[in-house]
DNA sequence: CTTTGTGCAAAGGCTTTGCATGCTT
DNA sequence: AAGCATGCAAAGCCTTTGCACAAAG
């Protein structure tokens, strides 16, 4: 609430911490939470559970991350990109593609606007079958 | 699979269906399993919260019924309307608009055949403040 | 009568939380 | 030294499933 400055404190140096940021920087799709934590497990680094979901909550506060809710319920984690797309994704396999279109950001900007909507935002998520899972 | 005809078999008629489906007709928004049990029971109609479950997973299965996830993770059941379209949310008080937009339809079709995405479904949620709660 | 639907309760998956201990500052 | 961060395990929520009984066709 505080107008300047965000009122958020500096998140203590841990190894956990490290290590979680550094795999979600890595990362380029979306990552469940479960799977940050496994993923850390293979490599190597053992980091609670409970501890992964902390820090994600942490990093979404933050504004470094960004979520959307699968539709299995779970909560999957991106890092941000500066600019604003969106994603095609292969439901068997869980290739992503990122994708840019100004056309759709304007459109739904207007839409909300012309209903009298402030503060947008919006998530387009366009789901099929790649050229590989195809056959 | 059956080329004529769905291949669905006709549900039986209950009244434990009847009147899940009869209350989804009459409510516009988004509705949860737990909610449609709830407000079930309010109007002293007794139904096995299960049962529920079940009877809303197959009216998605026949097309009677449109689905998203919220952001709670829980799953929202609103009434299929013939035609695609998406929805303006707001929010704070969940007010919602129904959009329509064929350029944003052959949008998402377009980028998925240039990635050689097959069977292509695409969702869009555009979410803002209205009018009304914006003060 | 046969088959499908219902109810209850248990189980399952993801996520959050309480509490004692360890590490950062 | 003081306090946030971590781990573990328990608890919470939504949802699904197994099984016996009831109802529909």
């Amino acid at each position: 609430m505080s107008p300047a400055g965000t009122g958020r404190r500096t998140p203590r140096r841990t190894r956990q911490r490290q290590a979680v940021a550094e795999l979600l920087a890595a990362h380029t799709g979306f990552v469940s939470a479960q799977r940050v934590h496994s993923l850390l497990a293979q490599g190597g680094v053992e980091v609670g559970l409970a501890t992964v979901y902390r820090c994600l909550a942490q990093m979404v506060a933050g504004g470094e991350l960004d979520t959307i809710v699968a539709e299995s319920g779970e909560v999957l984690y991106r890092r941000c990109s500066a600019d604003h797309h969106h994603h095609l994704v292969c439901r068997r396999c869980g290739t992503t593609v990122e994708v840019h279109d100004p056309h759709v950001e304007s459109w739904a900007h207007d839409v909300a606007r012309a209903h009298g909507f402030a503060d947008v935002h919006h998530r387009v998520e366009v789901m099929g079958v790649c050229r590989a899972c195809a056959h």
